[in-house]
DNA sequence: CGAGCCATACCAACCGGTTGGTATTGACGA
DNA sequence: TCGTCAATACCAACCGGTTGGTATGGCTCG
């Protein structure tokens, strides 16, 4: 209803959103100021609050923006054509080995920050990321339970692997944040790889 | 009735890093101003200048006496005493799972949740978050070499499984954080210990 | 013309940090 | 043992800049 007739034009609220990407994934989100988020998005503060009622507002906002944005990549994500769902699996740990490039505040998770730093203090803002991380492994666990099946691994279900790849993720991100670049971070992804193998192997 | 004639054994310094453990724990770095950590200590503003040039140099007070805490910790830890080094590594991940008692606070990485803040910010207080990870890691390098060399386990360094333990751990306090409890930490733990085990070929 | 959209101007509360001063400690000489 | 004194530890009040948020008014388009 929204957006059906209106020409595609990058609006205030569009900008401010990917603003929002950047900016608290460089900066974090308590020290991202609203003047931060208005200047890297070239508007004013009335066009802030014009489109999000608070500061918090747009974090649950950006937080949705995030799902979308990443829902659309990986759902677009070339790993899908694999028939055996081990590939699928396996392709969609290389995928996001294959992510980690340039800085930080590129390949690092926006979600995954913001939780970090409001999970205590915004019950809105904890939410959003938890539906967040949860909603992308959720679209994990049809492939990973099938592969289950198929292999006949038993004693671990396709929830708890598939929110453990997100935890392998959320950790590497700390450590290339920590150490300065993607290298380690690929690392972690190599050994969760190998973690599928051996797990799948084992039981084959 | 303040204080007797002999000296107090907890000064407003210590008292102040303390209170940074958890305050900093719960709102995160930015989130934290110096009057919350002067409040939590139950101290001055006077008192916080008197000990600490800036907030950033208080920062990086705490990650370095995070690393006096922990090392001491995992120091007296019982899981030094296996002879099989493998026992020992999976006994460090089985401490590891242990401490996840309590609220989130309580058991999440006061270094994890500040690096991820300032990385960008303040370099000084990311090379002291990096080095408090780091030098815990290597703490866990010996005997996971040993155990690499004793079971002939090829095409990993102790170094990058060092560090792979220590991703798994912080990307499972943001999980933690983002569901609100220990649950899925403990989860993460768990498929940490299966991988050590698939890897080593060994006693499950 | 009227309703969304956005800009300018502005504010009260808050933040990191400073100031000037007081209390406590410890070394030392008599 | 005591007095002296300088250094250290700590305190309460304050300051200038910043913060999230508001009031209001103008522009554009149907």
């Amino acid at each position: 209803m929204r957006k059906s007739a209106t020409p595609p034009r990058e609006t205030a609220k569009t900008k401010l959103l990917n603003a929002a990407l950047t900016v608290v994934r460089t900066k974090g989100y308590s020290a991202t100021t609203v003047d931060d988020l208005c200047a890297a998005a070239g508007v004013t503060k009335g066009a802030f609050f014009h489109h999000f009622a608070s500061k918090e507002d747009l974090a649950v906002a950006a937080a949705n923006y995030w799902s979308e944005i990443t829902g659309a990549l990986f759902a677009s994500a070339p790993y899908h054509v694999h028939k055996d769902p081990l590939d699928r699996v396996l392709g969609y740990i290389d995928f996001r080995g294959a992510l980690l490039l340039g800085e930080v505040p590129e390949f690092t998770c926006l979600v995954g920050t913001m939780v970090q730093e409001t999970y205590d203090t915004s019950p809105a803002i904890r939410a959003a990321c938890e539906a967040s991380i949860s909603g992308h492994a959720a679209t994990l666990e049809a492939d990973i339970g099938a592969a289950l099946k198929a292999y006949g691994v038993k004693n671990v279900t396709a929830q708890s692997l598939a929110l453990y790849t997100q935890a392998v993720l959320q950790g590497a991100f700390i450590l290339a944040k920590a150490k300065g670049g993607p290298a380690i971070a690929a690392d972690s992804v190599a050994h969760l790889r190998r973690y599928f193998e051996l797990l799948f192997k084992s039981k084959s």
